[in-house]
DNA sequence: GGATGTGAGTTGCTTGGCGAAACCGAGCGT
DNA sequence: ACGCTCGGTTTCGCCAAGCAACTCACATCC
């Protein structure tokens, strides 16, 4: 038989198994930097139309994503964050200021910030400036020094 | 042309270019519980041999694990976590934490603690008890409440 | 009213990454 | 001399992912 699954007793292979396929995080990334629409996350990754819809669903059966609609008719649905999916805010945090420190030779391509002060968040998603420990919903991101001069900005919406 | 590469300034989309093929976060994992040669890996994971030796010589030419010879006839070697891969530490801790949570229904299998103190680690890879903020050289691990009986300790040498 | 556009997918063909298992070579134990 | 261990490499076949085209339901432009 093939071995698909990790089939380990570990929690970073359980994660794994629900988040390591190609594209995943990146699609729960868009989803935290506020774009909800298959569309958009079609065309900010480029990903296959297929494997984007195998992802979004199975991050829905998952859990960390929820379907809602926003327009009856043509029925039209956007992907929201649940808390499941919020809670991987310092797993996001954590891989970006990694790729931050040791991949980004023209800087940080996003900061993150504390909503309430404004000051940036550290790799543990706590605040530089007023040392508060955040959560996702205490921050939004914007366009760092390394970012593409022609990228459009990031969507600020809320992710909730 | 296929698309292999994710192609996106963002440093989610880099650090997983780097860490984000198959069975590569849990290599680094084996790394970190002690597991330093090939046949102990491939026994832990049972990774095909050649999957192994692709994502081994990887992540030594990204500078993330250092090759070194223990023995020298018959030449064998050993591979070691460098400070860029040390510095991944918060992405492991916030991926263990999350399958903790989300996905362990038996409990963790694994807990790590503070070295000075005894405290168990949060999710931000700070000390519980002590409060400090911690490292990678900092912590050990323990089997958890969810740990398989069976399961061979994990080997608790210092991962540098 | 015909052409064009958009949102949210599905279908079908193709390719290359991964899995399985065999093989290899240097040295060690007996 | 024979087998065993360690650290891989080789060979081969399958399936997940890539690519492109198609669908369906509406909306808008001309």
């Amino acid at each position: 038989m093939l071995n698909r699954e990790y089939d380990q007793v570990c929690s970073v292979a359980r994660s794994l198994e629900v988040l390591g396929e190609r594209w995943t995080l990146l699609v729960i990334r868009d989803v935290f930097n506020g774009k909800r629409r298959f569309d958009a996350i079609q065309r900010d990754l480029g990903v296959a139309r297929n494997v984007l819809a195998a992802r979004l669903s199975r991050l829905v059966a998952e859990g960390i994503l929820e379907k809602r609609r926003y327009s009856e008719r043509p029925t039209r649905y956007e992907y929201f964050l649940t808390g499941k999916g919020l809670d991987l805010w310092p797993v996001m945090v954590a891989m970006m200021h990694w790729g931050d420190r040791y991949l980004a030779d023209a800087g940080a391509p996003l900061v993150i910030h504390h909503k309430e002060c404004g000051g940036t968040v550290d790799e543990r998603g706590c605040c530089e400036r007023c040392g508060a420990r955040l959560e996702a919903r205490d921050a939004y991101a914007e366009p760092g020094p390394g970012s593409d001069a022609t990228a459009p900005a990031v969507a600020r919406a809320d992710t909730v």
